[in-house]
DNA sequence: TCAATCGTTTGCCAACTACAAACGACGTAT
DNA sequence: ATACGTCGTTTGTAGTTGGCAAACGATTGA
């Protein structure tokens, strides 16, 4: 159902507005990077690898939030298209160490630039300085909210 | 997979904190409307019953963006908790008026409460100003990409 | 009389998520 | 050396969600 423009009558409620723009922005962003053959699940998982580069896998679960099982399959489809590699570790051969590839490298930022043009696309009614402002309010409330959902 | 927040590096890049952000207020929201025995969909069919009552069910499902099949089961929920009526329509006895009842009525403004309260404690970071620029600048970016999505 | 509409029931199908169980390979403690 | 635990992997189960197709009774209109 995604009939809710009608719950923005209530006074300066910006909850609908919220949900509604974000559910364009993702269905603009999975658009954007289909044709690369990425999906979000694969964009997420390159863009952590790319900052915690040779990590294991059970390392990755963790960061991914993602069950170490339903992980697997992810890293084949990314394997597959030779965006990772997998290699055991010297240390502890049961680990496997996952790398991204310089094809993933690449890859990953062919598609944040195909991620700033969606959101461009998205934002397109606000100029520079309403996108600064725009993002500044959003860090702000994200940063909050993220603290308290730490405490809990 | 709720790893959204690594996408957050890109400068200034608003689309991950925008679907984060969404993200909570849709929990939050649901979890402020679920005591009350409402789903997300039952409160948009609230609101929609509010503005243009006494809707045949075709005329809701065209609405709501549904299949007439699945509005059955929707409204069904309603009905059994008495927020809305059906009745037979004097002019074409194969219709059913859909009618909010005042239980219902009543029912929709607890539940907007409940969800003010919910975004108040979502946008806690941004004090009144803030709130009213954020307003301001989701409605100018959902208008223009309403349109767009109109053209298309 | 025949076709179409409306609400309704039933059932299917696709996608996704989480999770449990078990296995081989391997490390570690005793 | 034995026992136990870990890591990646495979497989299967279960729940949720969503849309859609088929068919029915009641009713309307041609």
């Amino acid at each position: 159902m995604s009939g809710l423009t009608v719950l923005n009558q209530a006074p300066h409620r910006s909850a609908a507005l919220l949900v509604q723009l974000a559910r364009r922005m993702r269905v603009r962003s999975e658009a954007a990077i289909a044709p690369l053959g990425l999906r979000a699940r694969h964009l997420i998982a390159l863009t952590v690898l790319r900052d915690q580069d040779g990590s294991t896998q059970a390392a990755l679960a963790t960061t991914l939030h993602v069950d170490r099982t339903n992980l697997v399959g992810l890293l084949n489809e990314l394997e597959e298209q030779g965006l990772i590699a997998r290699r055991r570790s010297s240390e502890d051969r049961r680990r496997h160490i996952v790398e991204l590839t310089d094809a993933g490298a690449h890859l990953l930022a062919q598609a944040e630039f195909a991620l700033a043009a969606a959101e461009d696309e998205v934002l397109a009614a606000l100029d520079r300085e309403q996108r600064e402002q725009l993002y500044a309010l959003l860090q702000l409330a994200t940063a909050e909210s993220a603290a308290a959902c730490a405490g809990a």
